[in-house]
DNA sequence: CCGAACTGCCGCAACAATGACACAATTAAT
DNA sequence: ATTAATTGTGTCATTGTTGCGGCAGTTCGG
């Protein structure tokens, strides 16, 4: 799994963004000044950078240009919605993309994704090996973000927004519970809130399509008390 | 049940928003200034505030600021339309989410729960920072918070939640006694008292269980007058 | 404007977990 | 040994959780 930079000097933010990663697999080091980050970029490198675009002493455009010396790790800016210009700024500077406060996690995860599969893709124009992050494949399961299909024994299974969605999050982090609200997260932006039997329906959803395809189904288990999880193998 | 606090001047307002709360199991505290809320919620916390932007004497955000010297409690603001400036201050500022009045309670509820998820998510994610906190290996036995599975010599063992909790407070700490008031704080929510012949029953179903996959199984010890054991090795 | 697809939610039935308690078994102390 | 205190266990009522059918509101493309 890549490893993700994080550089915010809201410790709120910064924690908030981290759970969201880690949740999907990312593993992250965070820090809250473009100093330190700095630093510990030079003794140990990483896959991805998120910094934040304001901040004390060394902001996130004098952290890039300084990094862009001794690397071409890609870069994902936080920005706030009145700082247009930096965005501008910054990727002309070399960022790969940016992100607007406030932004919904899912959001974040998906330029995220995205820019790591770009950057690869560059890398991988000299090599060979083709694996998309947008690719998912669980055993009998394959599920494919960027064309939104999934199959299931290799025959198709069609599935909606919602559902291809807390799917994904199961299915990345085979083998760990997901509670409901962590499912909301995966699927909905941050300020809405469902009932959590909205979550079992789209699970029982889920369950249907796939049964439909396949009798004996059951890669979606119920941990009484506590949520769902992919099964492990 | 989180305990909402309520600051409004309208004593309408605050009494149908109570109502609307309470109805959906949340324990509430109302005020109807800033002061007498600040005074008390620095003698007794809560988990979320709602506030009315516009009040007299000490208006939400102369709250929210004096608030956020001492306490990160999530807080909603209550604005009316033409209070956009204010909104987007609140945000800066550290509000979690604003409604607009006029409201429907449903949307008020819905982001309360939605604030308080966030809010849920980053405590866990602050707390579970120190290194994979989730991964236990004791001998025997392997516990996983976030998969939420128990092994015994390789062999799966069903845990519900307390019991998984139980056991996990005992096998952090081998061979250190716990009483049953201990193992109560690590299973439950902090005020709520069980018999202390409940933790018996759970201690003798989680036994039982292992016992189900090894008769010699006997690695949580009694002692006597004191309490439980993991048995050190 | 209509129908199809999607979504959120509700209510009910089935089921799992829990807490309490009576009573038996065990332990410690005298 | 006797007794009081403490713990183990079966049982049961209560509570909490989940699965699922169904329905109403919404969106979207004709």
């Amino acid at each position: 799994m890549p490893t993700v930079v994080l550089v915010d000097d809201d410790s709120n933010i910064l924690a908030s963004v981290k759970m969201a990663l880690e949740a999907e697999g990312f593993a992250t080091r965070s820090y809250t000044d473009g100093h330190s980050a700095l630093k510990a970029l030079g003794e140990k490198p990483a896959d991805i950078g998120v910094f934040d675009i304001k901040m004390p002493r060394m902001d996130g455009l004098e952290l890039l240009r300084k990094l862009r010396e001794t690397s071409q790790m890609p870069v994902v800016f936080l920005t706030s919605k009145d700082d247009e210009i930096d965005e501008i700024f910054g990727l002309k500077m070399g960022a790969d993309d940016y992100v607007t406060k406030p932004f919904s996690q899912r959001l974040l995860i998906e330029r995220v994704r995205a820019v790591l599969r770009r950057s690869k893709a560059r890398e991988q124009s000299a090599s060979q090996q083709a694996s998309d992050e947008n690719a998912l494949e669980r055993g009998n399961l394959t599920l494919n973000t960027e064309r939104h299909d999934c199959f299931w024994k290799n025959q198709p299974v069609n599935l909606t927004v919602t559902e291809f969605l807390i799917l994904d999050s199961l299915a990345r982090r085979p083998g760990v519970v997901k509670s409901r609200d962590t499912l909301m997260d995966a699927a909905y932006d941050e300020q809405i809130y469902v009932d959590d039997r909205t979550i079992d329906s789209h699970i029982k959803r889920l369950r249907r399509k796939f049964r439909a395809v396949d009798d004996e189904f059951n890669a979606i288990e119920t941990l009484y008390g506590v949520g769902y999880r992919y099964k492990d193998q």
